[in-house]
DNA sequence: CGCACCATGTAATGCGTTACATGATTTT
DNA sequence: AAAATCATGTAACGCATTACATGGTGCG
């Protein structure tokens, strides 16, 4: 899947694997990450694949860069996936709610610090998402105003984060409380 | 981690592959799911790390079934896995954000018909969570009332994905408010 | 008669992470 | 002087999926 990240930013202009990791980063990040050397291999494959050329750029006192275009064949293997709909829904993993799952046996206190840990990373999580995000997609507008319809989708990814914050912020203070009221104090 | 859905599991009571992915599909499908093999491998791994042990038992009229049970070591694993806490927030990936992300040059219409699809699929989602949920995790406390205080964090857990299909449902009703009104028309 | 359920496993492949390896320039 | 940024890659490993392989019982 990462080949769709990399194909759709690439869609855009040209540009070098380093620079696909700072996009997927702040822009991405919120339902797609990927590590550097996934990226690199990942655009070898596409390469050999024939979804993508890339050629060596010499630069002054910094490193060689190597920078990757799409091609007519890559355009259409995007845009044919684009195209197609998902029919089924995607399968969550969630470690934290396996933990919570079975957690019993650990005790109401060791259950209430996990969940309150739990509540300040997503409150500081929903802080970035509301500063971040506005900064860069201002500024890209501001640069490219052709990209607006764009950005109106952009727009809707991260009003699906903000919003899955906001609902895992308010479940966790109902599990608090919850685990506060229903279950009995550890014994001593 | 799958390990720890098993271990989770037979902590509770001893049983084979087969039955562990019963329970995998009535009650954390929600979080995690596995398919078979990967059960009967998992196991494997797990009896050979000594964290479970197993015997068969032939049946009349039925094929020979491997039963597993959590030893000691297993118990004491599982136990510290659970009483470590997640200091991190866990990534996402999303198969139907990043196909929307980047989905302007199908178009408003394309757009449309997949954020509609999904709403329907949502609304189904939410729909069996609320019908199977009830009905097995009360008959499991008919049967052993022991079970009241991992019972509340079984429903927290169930809540969870009760309120994440509602979330859902209302940002993808807002999308597709979106879509219409701000996206141009596709050009015929 | 065909399908679903019970029941267990192996092999091949794919996707992703961690660790390893290198090295100059700019910022603190 | 140390840390962060720029920049690219390989190798080993782990987790998960798909496909393959087998076979009896019960129900409609």
């Amino acid at each position: 899947m990462l080949k769709y990240v990399l194909l759709g930013f690439l869609n855009y202009q040209p540009m070098t694997g380093y620079e696909l990791e700072r996009h997927i980063q702040s822009s991405t990040a919120n339902f797609w990450h990927a590590k550097l050397s996934q990226i690199y291999t990942t655009l070898k494959t596409l390469e050999q694949a024939g979804f993508v050329v890339s050629e060596m750029e010499s630069q002054e006192g910094r490193p060689d860069r190597r920078i990757y275009t799409i091609t007519e064949a890559g355009r259409n293997d995007l845009l044919q996936w684009l195209a197609q709909p998902l029919v089924e829904l995607e399968t969550v993993k969630s470690t934290f709610l396996l933990k919570l799952f079975f957690a019993r046996p650990i005790g109401k206190q060791a259950i209430l610090t996990h969940l309150r840990l739990h509540y300040d990373l997503h409150q500081q999580q929903l802080k970035t998402y509301r500063e971040i995000h506005t900064k860069t997609a201002g500024q890209i507008l501001l640069d490219h105003p052709v990209l607006a319809n764009d950005a109106v989708l952009w727009n809707l990814v991260r009003r699906f984060g903000e919003l899955r914050e906001l609902m895992y912020l308010e479940w966790l203070q109902e599990a608090i409380d919850v685990v506060e009221q229903q279950l009995p104090g550890d014994s001593a």
